[in-house]
DNA sequence: AGAATCATGTAAGGGGTTACATGATTCG
DNA sequence: CGAATCATGTAACCCCTTACATGATTCT
């Protein structure tokens, strides 16, 4: 997955809380996501419109007469179903928890998703896998780069599944009690 | 540090074993780096190019009769000058160790070079501090998904610094052995 | 009066990926 | 005889960053 569909994602993530246009959508995401996922402005212009282009968002154009025009970005149907199967499925590469996944549960809590306990499930899966596969080329490691390495890998996924397998459920317990 | 940067060093790296053609560090770098940093060989070709225009490097094209012609690279003193200060310096960014920092460590190791302990040292130091200003963060910390972001980065930065203080070390012990 | 807010964009350039182009030799 | 090796490059395209352009209103 690479990284411009994922910050389509994030746009489209915006739009499901309801229509807004540009400068709404670059505010909301300074206040709450600015920190984990920055969309520069100019970026965002573009992507919109390129989201519009594939038909998962569609815009109208408001003339006001005291302030600039602006145009209303609204996500269609494909838009939903887009953004829906990105949010469900978890990342397959140990680097893009930090942003990635990080970006799918804050969407998860702000739009009350309910199978987020799948999510987090299936990530720790899936890192379980990746832990076992690199576990069993161990063995024959002797070089002490090889062993730096791989014990690099190793320590941050272990680091990664205590994260998730603690304060992710916890957190998703507490989407759950809203 | 740009990504383009530390790709011109690996480069630059390489050089430091001995002249090379393209070719060979390509093969250079499939043999021993190539699951930790690829650059494809299109690529490679562009940034040598680059790294002459910068006098980083010198080539001399070599005509062979019975094989294609082959431009073998040299570093240059200025080239040594900028890997040697790159390779001392410790990484800004959690998000730099697994693909930057463990390019130098590659290098510390494969060149012998002498001031790998206090790269390491560095680096714990860095780590510590990014460590002390997040958690003085920490306390107002009341939304979930903050929690939840806030914890990861603490967790895996000390998974970090749990990885740089054992094996980072041993990996020195090691290479200070030879 | 100047800064911040509101509001949208274009253009240039950086760095990376993928595809394409070329062509001889050597190995299985 | 076809695949792999040897050997170097160009061109197109993708995404992102930075700079620039415009211009009214409202706050301090």
């Amino acid at each position: 997955m690479t990284k411009q569909i994922a910050t389509d994602n994030v746009l489209l993530g915006v739009l499901m809380t309801g229509p807004k246009h540009g400068y709404e959508i670059r505010k909301f995401l300074d206040d709450s996501l600015e920190s984990k996922w920055h969309i520069g402005s100019s970026q965002m212009y573009v992507l919109l419109k390129n989201l519009e282009q594939k038909q998962l968002v569609e815009s109208i154009l408001t003339i006001q007469n005291k302030k600039p025009s602006k145009k209303t970005y609204f996500i269609t149907q494909k838009g939903r179903d887009v953004f829906l199967e990105w949010i469900g499925k978890p990342v397959m590469h140990v680097r893009d928890l930090r942003i990635e996944l990080l970006a799918k549960l804050f969407f998860v809590d702000l739009l009350s998703l309910g199978f987020a306990d799948g999510l987090i499930q299936n990530q720790i899966d899936i890192l379980t896998r990746i832990l076992e596969n690199i576990s069993e080329k161990e063995v024959p490691q002797t070089n002490p780069f090889e062993i730096l390495s791989l014990r690099f890998r190793q320590i941050t996924i272990e680091a990664c599944l205590y994260w998730l397998k603690t304060e992710g459920l916890e957190f998703i317990e507490k989407v759950k009690r809203r």
